[in-house]
DNA sequence: ACAAAAGTGTTCTTTCTACACCCATGG
DNA sequence: CCATGGGTGTAGAAAGAACACTTTTGT
């Protein structure tokens, strides 16, 4: 079976299972050293990348599918995983531009797919050192890219991605949402580069550490982060019980 | 044509002329006195009441398509509209349930038309006094329902009211958006009460009068609001361009 | 021993909260 | 003239912002 063939049968099995007209697209963020980065996909035979995304099944719930989406390509489970916009201008994209840059454009044969598609958009936090990327049938490659450095996006990714760093950012202040972007041992450093990184500017170290610690929700270990040079840090952990807690009372904002 | 073909007819258009299985149900706001209140309809010929909702026409703009509901049941134009939620989870109510309290419930039979409906959830803000409601030929009444005591809700629409109902709680401590549900011009108390309805909770008068006046949104007029007894209240305007101006720069919060 | 990051407190400023009295109006 | 809601300021508490030096570690 060629590719064209696979591709094919792909699509017309899609439109035929799935909630016709409807995608999904996952911003997934990750963050590593001081960068904060999103996962994307190489379009076959292309340099060109998207989102990963995918369709409802059915019979199946919106967030289900979005979390099958993103188990499919992070490998990862129970992930923090959040709904945040709807995409459906009539005109989303250029789609004529957009199929000369993918060479292959999705075949959506089928009378009962509509011409134009309207997509939910989900962002998820992953901590990325636990995340093996794979690409699927219809990409070459599955990698990070710094959320300041991104390369040349199909459809309206661009956009989707910039709602979405938008959304977090306002989310980060009521919530510490930025732990699910961590291992589970971190310093306070760390945690604070990742702030910094979500909320692109710097923040004041000592104000960080009082206020990361006023939410109650951080543990000190007795280790410490050895190995680098320089004084070794302590580790932390994230306390599930007292964080749910608090969420429940609203006493999470962190401005 | 009796009552039945009618509404065949209706549903066989829609199957035809919108994207199949997605709709959209806009929680429409309204304040009058010191109560916040929901437009309803009532379906014909029972006691069940439902949200203004619709379908998107096939190359039309999902924020058209609900501008568009929101017209026909208001008669107002350019309100304050915002998508908030998407609804799709695979059983969002019990359909049998649902079906019987309708007695005449929506009649989908096309093959293209999904079993499960997923739908988008849209608030807008409205000045009570400015609307006349207006049912459709599948209702037999449109009218304001005080949030805190709603009537028996077909689908999951309590639910979806609930969401709005957080989301406009949490909008109203970053930006000003009561505004919208007031009359060109009105009164701090009339604001205060408003604010009040919204997040439920008492506010101090002193206190409500120095934060909403240290916005710089409300110019205060010359004229007062007379005819009730006690003493009468100036009347304010809301500065459009200078709420622009703070909405960009992000000073608008208010807690 | 040196360079670089970690850790830690205090002061000042701003914002939030609580609280009470006189005034104007229509009835 | 009375009842009722409108209008206004201040003091104390809490939270936020600015700021510098010592400690620890690997090289």
């Amino acid at each position: 079976m060629t590719y064209k063939e696979q591709l094919t049968t792909h699509f017309n099995n899609i439109s035929e299972v799935c909630v016709p007209g409807l995608s999904l697209d996952c911003v997934i963020f990750g963050f590593h050293e001081t960068r904060l980065n999103v996962l994307l996909l190489r379009w076959k035979g292309t340099d060109e990348w998207c989102l990963p995304g995918g369709f409802i099944v059915k019979d199946e719930s919106v967030d289900v599918a979005a979390g099958r989406v993103l188990h499919e390509r992070t490998g990862l489970d129970r992930l923090f995983l959040q709904q945040f916009h709807l995409f459906g201008d009539a005109v989303r994209y250029d789609r004529e531009d957009t199929w000369r840059r993918q060479k292959m454009p999705m075949p959506f044969g089928s009378a009962a797919w509509p011409e134009r598609t309207i997509s939910v958009g989900y962002y998820a936090l992953v901590d990325q050192l636990k995340v093996t990327p794979m690409a699927d049938f219809m990409s070459d490659e599955c990698s990070w890219w710094e959320v300041n450095e991104l390369p040349s996006l199909l459809y309206d990714h661009k956009h989707i991605i910039d709602v979405a760093l938008r959304t977090i950012r306002v989310q980060l202040s009521w919530q510490p949402i930025g732990l699910n972007l961590l291992p589970e041992k971190f310093t306070i450093p760390e945690l604070q580069r990742l702030y910094e990184a979500v909320l692109g500017r710097p923040l004041d170290a000592r104000n960080f550490h009082k206020k990361i610690m006023g939410l109650n929700i951080l543990i000190r270990m007795d280790e410490r982060r050895t190995g680098k040079a320089h004084k070794s840090p302590y580790l932390y952990q994230f306390d599930q019980e007292r964080y749910q807690r608090a969420l429940i009372n609203g006493d999470l904002s962190f401005v």
